[in-house]
DNA sequence: CCTCTATCTGGACAGTGACAAGATAGAGGT
DNA sequence: ACCTCTATCTTGTCACTGTCCAGATAGAGG
């Protein structure tokens, strides 16, 4: 339970290997990712993880999972305190979606990275299909109608998921060079000018 | 100048590594594409890519900018024959950036991918930024101003290329099953259903 | 107190990127 | 025709990686 022992066995390693695996993740990139790096850091065998994750894939799968989740939770905080006014509810989960790809980028591109997680597991799937279900039901209250029962309406959460995600993509790709100058103030605003292009 | 050669000497490894290491990329992904596999698959000696590009990094970066090149020619070449009508047009440049990453998808996250390829060069930057300058040629046709010189004209060019760049990113990762479900057809009725949001 | 099992260690193997030293051949000058 | 001279390619080595295996350890349950 004592999470800092000095005895044979950790306690609770499959934690600190999530979180030591997240850090080695955000200062050293995918490439730099090593279930050895990990375990150093944690200061364990280098073969301790395989028992708690069975191979590499197995920690980026897990990692992905809470990510995934983590992801919905930036959505969700960035709403409150917005009103009720669906249009800015949805601009809120866009929001939501914009910082949490600046704050947590190796996360980021991990959980859309399709190749970078090789065998996704169901558990991962669900998050993420929880992450898409919070915009649909954005654009249902917007809306007034189901998306699964309309496709105008689908066609309005592929546009706002789309635009969130390329905006945000390109970004941190440095392909939007114009926009990385400017000021925070600034560049939340030029967001909302192109956000609420497909919400009008 | 012979292609295939017994000798000692291969004649034109560079173009040759180039090739092989694209198809390595579209048969194993990042994650196996390695230096080493892609001179076997060129029949030469694993450190003879070494000589032409300095090491993994710099294979990589000289497929980033052939891919930059290629994605610019398939937005040019899905313009051919639609006529005149600014919004069509930069709408095919939206059809051709959606073929080229569904043709050459472990060419388009290479591109796209900030930190796969890791030290780019001008060269490099130079083939990225022309890609991006044909769709700020879109939007100014359409718009009637330079969007270098107004904001709202260059919210257009950031809105279409977010919208196409985010739409073709998570079809690439899976993230649209309802949408991948459809048939060829449908799906370009749909896309241009979600496209057409920014440029109405 | 005594098993019994989940947890963790240590060693091994093949594959990788990078580096260094050497072999080869073709190009350019004489 | 010959002879350097240099770009090109090979071979060998190193540290590092992921994965597998047999073993050590300790805590839980009887």
């Amino acid at each position: 339970m004592a999470p800092k022992r000095e005895s044979y066995h950790h306690g609770d390693l499959r934690t600190a290997l999530l979180a030591a695996g997240e850090e080695v993740l955000a200062e050293s990139g995918m490439e730099g990712f090593s279930l050895r790096q990990v375990a150093r850091k944690v200061g364990v065998s280098h073969s301790a993880p395989a028992h708690h994750f069975g191979d590499a894939n197995g920690l980026l799968r897990a990692l992905a999972t809470e990510g995934f989740r983590r992801f919905l939770r930036a959505m969700q905080e960035a709403q409150v305190g917005v009103g009720d006014d669906p249009r800015e509810m949805l601009y809120a989960s866009g929001q939501g979606y914009l910082a949490f790809a600046q704050a947590s980028p190796a996360l980021f591109r991990l959980i859309f990275g399709s190749d970078r997680v090789k065998e996704p597991d169901a558990e991962m799937e669900r998050a993420g299909e929880a992450a898409f279900l919070h915009l649909v039901g954005d654009v249902e209250r917007l809306r007034g109608v189901s998306p699964f029962e309309n496709e105008a309406a689908m066609a309005d959460v592929m546009a706002a998921w789309s635009i969130v995600h390329g905006f945000a993509d390109l970004l941190l790709a440095g392909r939007m060079k114009a926009v990385q100058e400017k000021s925070d103030a600034e560049r939340d605003a030029f967001f909302r000018q192109v956000f609420m292009r497909v919400v009008r």
